[in-house]
DNA sequence: GAGTTACG
DNA sequence: GCAT
């Protein structure tokens, strides 16, 4: 029986459906400023499943040339990225138990076929800050293991609303989404899944 | 190695 | 389908 890392947070329905489709509305006004784009992978240019934007005062991006990096504009725009919605910083406020505010919401929308590869999040220069995660629309088995990529891991089924906090010895634990459950959500009328994360990026 | 696949 |  795996167990969970030390500063793991899961907060199930921490959203009710009001507050999710409020979240929706906003991420759609980010998505029509800030378009969703397909990522690349660094020096091989294989394309991500997810499809990915951002708001806050840096994005995370990646592309073949330049790698994993956070920017202040739209990699295809070339715009600054659009603020993050007062419900989120709210809910930073509320659960992330930081001083700071978050500077980086990336937007990951999983189709139903989309699958995120475990990785850690490392390219925050502040790495005391938590993420701070919050899911959308259809199911997903998210998988969480140790800080080395050979360590257990242990899955957890996410649904729409549920908040996840990856803070303390959990921060720097590697992650990913292996299965997105089609047809489980009515919350995106398109379907799929969107995962908003919430960093602090700068100390 | 933020992908992909193969094997129990 | 799920763990690795």
């Amino acid at each position: 029986m795996a167990s969970l890392p030390e500063g793991f947070r899961y907060l199930p329905a921490y959203l009710d459906r009001p507050a999710q489709e409020n979240v929706v509305e906003q991420i759609r006004q980010v998505v029509a400023d800030a378009p969703l784009y397909v990522a690349e992978m660094p020096r091989t240019g294989k394309p991500m499943s997810v499809r990915m934007t951002n708001c806050g005062l840096l994005g995370w991006v990646t592309d073949r040339e330049k790698g994993y990096r956070y920017q202040a504009f739209h990699p295809t725009t070339k715009r600054g990225w659009p603020a993050i919605p007062r419900e989120l910083l709210d809910l930073w406020d509320a659960r992330s138990g930081y001083p700071k505010p978050p500077e980086a919401c990336l937007v990951n929308f999983y189709s139903d076929e989309a699958k995120m590869g475990m990785h850690q999040d490392k390219d925050e220069v502040d790495l005391e800050a938590p993420v701070l995660s919050l899911s959308l629309g259809n199911a997903c088995l998210f998988r969480i293991g140790g800080p080395d990529r050979r360590d257990s891991t242990t899955s957890l089924r996410l649904s729409s609303g549920d908040v996840v906090i990856l803070g303390g010895a959990a921060r720097l634990c590697f992650h990913g989404v292996d299965r997105i459950y089609p047809g489980t959500s009515t919350l995106l009328k398109n379907g799929g899944r969107i995962n908003l994360t919430l960093r602090r990026v700068r100390r």
